[in-house]
DNA sequence: GACCAGGCACATC
DNA sequence: GATGTGCATGGT
C-alpha cells in the first residue's frame, strides 16, 4: 500500500483539539464535509472548549450545518469539551499524558465517543499507539476473506495489534493506507483487480475466522 | 434521484 | 445479545 500511494500524512490538523473535533464530525461523514466545518470554526475563533461551550446553540449549528448531523454533533462536541475542560482545565497535552488503557477507558465514557473516535482521538490526537479500525478495514480484510464480514471492531483491533509492533508512527500510517485503499479499490465484491493488496491473496484460511 | 460518507446511541425484540 | 433506526449535509 505504501508503494502505492507513499507517505499519507493523514489527519491533518494544527493542535490536538482541531483533530478531536475533526474525529467526532467525521462520524459517518465525508471528510469534505468536515472540513467545511472546521473552516467555519477557525473563522469564528471557536477552535478551543471553552470558546465552543461559551458560543450559542444557533452558532454551534452553523458551524456544524456543513458536515450534518448538527445537532447530535453539536451535543457530541459539547460533551467533549467539558470532560476536557473539567479534568484537565482543558489542555490536551495533560489528556494525551494519561495511560494508554485508562485514556481509552475514560474516552469510551464520553457519550457521542464510541471505538473509533476514541482510538482516532488516541492515536493521532494523544499520540499513543492504538490500531484504529474504520468500515474500510473491515471491507478489505472482510472482502479478502482474511475476516469474516461481521467481525466486531474489538477482535479486528485486537488482531492486528497482536501481530504489529505497537508503533505510533506505522499505525497512523497503516490506518491512512487502508482508507486510501478501501476508497480506491475496494468498491466491488470479492476484491477489486488492482488493489495493493491483491498480492497477498491465497487459499489460506481466514486470519480471524469468527467473531 | 439514489447512494454513500473516516459512527454512535437508543429502542425494540 | 442482536438487529433496526434516526441523525443531515454534500458529492458522485
Amino acid at each position: 500500500m505504501h508503494s502505492h500511494f507513499g507517505p499519507t500524512g493523514w489527519w491533518p490538523g494544527d493542535s490536538a483539539f482541531e483533530i478531536v473535533v475533526g474525529a467526532i464530525l467525521t462520524q459517518n461523514t465525508a471528510w469534505t464535509n468536515v472540513e467545511k466545518s472546521l473552516d467555519l470554526i477557525k473563522s469564528d475563533g471557536l477552535l478551543s472548549p471553552q470558546a465552543l461551550i461559551d458560543s450559542s446553540e444557533e452558532t454551534l449549528h452553523r458551524v456544524l450545518k456543513p458536515s450534518g448531523f448538527f445537532r447530535i454533533k453539536a451535543k457530541r462536541l459539547l460533551h467533549f469539551c467539558h470532560f476536557l475542560m473539567d479534568t484537565h482545565d482543558g489542555d490536551m497535552a495533560s489528556l494525551a499524558r494519561t495511560p494508554l488503557a485508562e485514556l481509552r477507558t475514560t474516552l469510551l465514557n464520553i457519550h457521542g465517543i464510541g471505538p473509533e473516535t476514541a482510538d482516532d482521538i488516541i492515536l493521532y490526537a494523544c499520540q499513543q499507539p492504538v490500531f484504529v479500525v474504520d468500515s474500510y478495514t473491515r471491507r478489505i480484510f472482510s472482502r479478502h476473506g482474511w475476516v469474516a464480514d461481521d467481525i466486531g471492531y474489538e477482535p479486528l483491533r485486537s488482531f492486528f495489534e497482536s501481530q504489529l509492533e505497537a508503533n505510533v508512527d506505522q499505525f497512523q500510517e497503516y490506518h491512512g493506507l487502508l482508507d486510501l485503499t478501501g476508497k480506491e479499490f475496494c468498491k466491488t465484491r470479492p476484491h477489486c483487480s488492482g488493489c495493493p493488496l491483491e498480492p497477498l491473496l491465497s487459499d489460506d484460511q481466514p486470519l480471524v475466522s469468527s467473531v
